[in-house]
DNA sequence: TTTGGTGACTTTTTT
DNA sequence: AGTCACCAAA
């Protein structure tokens, strides 16, 4: 997108913005001071009066002490005391520059009793995903939907009862639906037994191959009565649930034709759009919401052309709004945009302060009667955060109050240890640890409760496999011949027998592998390829084990341990568990060693020299990482670009109560 | 007082 | 990824 063209915030929609004169004057005065001072709107800049004249309440900026959660404790009382003093909900409306805060909030809001009229992402929203666990218990033969706690009575199943029947389907079950037609594992409790006959009954009749809309209305109205119970509830939350579930089944209909089982093509379709952000659309209210009595959310972007007689401001923080300009990805050549003659930024950084200010400004005037803007003054660690520049824009009539919450409401409960009983000392892998460090909760499903599938792998994946499998060989071969053609030939044989094999665009990928191969070998700068070795060390509770890839002999005899990674260096695999780990193990295991990470990628060498100062401290802070594992710390790492190829996407959230028994060993 | 290192936080919107 | 806040050392 070129500058200038970015979206239709620009200096024309002032014209059309400003003249509107349902503000009251208190809420003119200070959007025209915003505006005398933009770029855009001239020296002159709108002077406008209202024609409503003055509230006698005047603009407000609330600095709240503390962070993100008292700001949300801050915005309830300010929205109770409105509601208090006539102010409908339906009246209030919640302006956020991005949508992620602003779910962020919606969700919070609505823990702590605000009726809120937000849908957030459908497929993240939990009624939503428990549907979509049921529907992935249809086509998933090892049945992981079952480790999502459900809300349907007579379905419910203990942690361990969980434990045994996936561990039973991994190993012996053949087709999806097995675990509960098949007969149970005999550790299944009486209770766990009665929720698989449920199941079976549930299920009659239902399969891979089954249309999931029509299974999901078996669910929802026929045989778990989810429906019957969101109609009957009259609360504003249920009401949302049961838009949601109307949006989704809505979705669920309209699904384009083509090959193969419908329900994987549904949920391969929804993995997709949440990647490419492109459920957005279904996150509008059907016109049937509109009447209910919620506070209206919606980003400052969607909030164009609509007026509300409240509106909640929050977030208005040092580097949040403005938000900080970012190179953009494909920057303009010189002399394409006028007024530039270099590759500079200051074109693109202009748009977007003005662009920002604009933005502002539409928020600001898309108050009636009152304006309340909030900022937090610390980040969730206690550092302290400064208002944006905005604030100090909009005019000496701007109300300074200071926020003090008195009793911080529970923010975001903090994760509830799931229960996992360690049998013995557990081993840890470094695999393992990085899989922890990148997402705790999938590190339970993987290595805990062991419902794992692969991810969906790509012909880019499967290069560097071939890549990982050769150089692997050839680590673990000392005495083999480095010359080109035995490289080639046991290249070529890995290649033959991945799906690389077959693909028309083979050549470019084989011509990655062989430069990375080539360049595993050149790294090695001489030294004597040595056997790889498995390091141990202990920490407190557990023994981490690190495999090292190869150990290279130096001319002098000295031994350097190495890490061979297929991709690029990046600062957070340095610096990562994995990697802290294998410096550790190479320290401690092997002293007198070198360690270094080689990365074909981008053909760097890495070497992890550590002080032995830097070295403690590593320990403790991979014991106090370990101490999380082990005590059942799995909280969900929430990503838009990484969950969907999670394998747990579907059924990621609230786990079945009770506790597991593990052996990781 | 300045500087460097570190750690951690927040992170695009729309048709 | 970029930036701010904090801390420690110069």
């Amino acid at each position: 997108m070129l500058p200038g063209k970015s979206f239709d915030l620009n200096r024309a929609m002032l014209k059309d913005e400003a003249p509107r004169k349902r503000s009251r004057k208190e809420i003119v005065d200070a959007y025209c001071a915003f505006a005398a001072a933009m770029p855009v709107s001239g020296s002159t800049g709108p002077d406008l009066d209202s024609d409503r004249g003055p509230s006698g309440e005047p603009v407000e900026f609330r600095t709240v002490r503390g962070d993100n959660g008292a700001e949300m404790d801050a915005l309830v009382t300010s929205i109770e005391a409105l509601k208090d003093s006539g102010r409908a909900y339906r009246d209030q409306a919640l302006l956020c520059s991005g949508n992620d805060r602003l779910s962020k909030i919606g969700t919070g809001l609505e823990a702590r009793g605000i009726p809120v009229l937000y849908l957030g992402s459908l497929f993240e929203r939990p009624e939503v995903r428990d549907l979509l666990a049921w529907l992935s218990l249809l086509v998933d033969r090892r049945a992981m939907g079952l480790a999502r706690r459900t809300t349907v009575p007579g379905l419910a199943m203990s942690l361990s009862d969980v434990g045994a029947v996936l561990t039973h389907a991994k190993n012996q079950m053949a087709a999806p639906l097995d675990w509960c037609r098949g007969a149970p594992p005999p550790e299944v409790s009486q209770d766990g037994n009665a929720a698989l006959a449920n199941y079976r009954r549930i299920v009659e009749g239902l399969g891979p191959e089954s249309d999931p809309w029509t299974a999901l209305a078996i669910l929802l109205l026929d045989r778990a009565g989810i429906a019957a119970r969101i109609a009957s509830a009259a609360d504003v939350t249920s009401r949302a649930q049961g838009i949601a579930i109307w949006q989704f089944m809505n979705f669920v209909r309209a699904q384009p034709g083509g090959g193969g089982p419908r329900i994987r093509r549904l949920m391969d379709r929804i993995r997709q759009l949440v990647l490419l952000s492109d459920d957005r659309d279904l996150r509008n209210l059907p016109d049937a919401a509109n009447g209910i009595d919620a506070v209206r959310l919606m980003t400052m972007h969607g909030s164009k052309g609509l007026e509300f007689p409240v509106v909640h401001i929050p977030g208005m923080n040092l580097n949040t709004l403005p938000r900080s300009p970012q190179a953009p990805a494909c920057p303009p050549p010189a002399g394409l945009v006028e007024g530039t003659t270099s590759w500079g930024r200051e074109v693109t950084d202009r748009e977007h302060r003005e662009e920002q200010e604009c933005l502002f400004y539409v928020a600001l005037s898309r108050a009636e009667d009152h304006l309340i803007l909030y900022a937090p003054d610390r980040t969730a660690n206690g550092k302290s955060r400064q208002p944006s520049p905005f604030i100090a824009r909009l005019g000496s009539a701007l109300l300074h109050t200071d926020v003090v919450i008195a009793h911080p409401g529970s923010d975001e409960q903090p994760d509830l240890p799931i229960g996992v009983d360690f049998r013995g000392e557990p081993a840890l892998t470094q695999a393992q640890l990085a899989l922890y460090e990148r997402c705790p909760r999938r590190f339970f499903y993987t290595h805990v409760l062991e419902a794992g599938g692969r991810r969906t792998s790509t012909l880019f994946m499967d290069m560097h496999e071939v890549v990982r499998a050769v150089t692997d060989q050839l680590a673990a071969d000392p005495l083999h011949p480095l010359d080109q053609a035995a490289i080639a030939a046991l290249t070529d044989q890995h290649w033959s027998e991945s799906t690389l094999a077959t693909t028309p665009a083979e050549e470019g990928y084989r011509q990655a592998a062989d430069a990375m191969i080539a360049y595993f070998v050149r790294s090695r700068q001489g030294r004597a390829a040595g056997p790889a070795e498995e390091l141990r060390f202990d920490v407190p509770g557990a023994t981490i084990v690190v495999k090292t890839n190869e150990a290279v002999v130096e001319p002098g005899g000295g031994r350097v341990f190495r890490d061979i990674r297929t991709g690029h260096r990046s600062d957070t695999l340095v610096k990562s568990k994995a990697l802290n780990a294998f410096a550790i193990a190479v320290g401690r295991a092997a002293p007198g060693c070198r360690a270094e990470v080689v990365f074909l990628s981008d053909e760097t060498v890495v070497p992890l020299q550590l002080k032995p100062a830097a070295l403690a401290k590593r320990v403790d802070d991979l014991s106090a990482f370990v101490t999380g594992i082990l005590k059942g710390r799995y909280p969900q790492r929430v990503s838009s670009r990484t969950c969907p190829n999670c394998p747990a996407f579907f059924i990621c959230g609230p786990v079945p109560p009770g506790r597991v028994e593990k052996n990781l060993r």
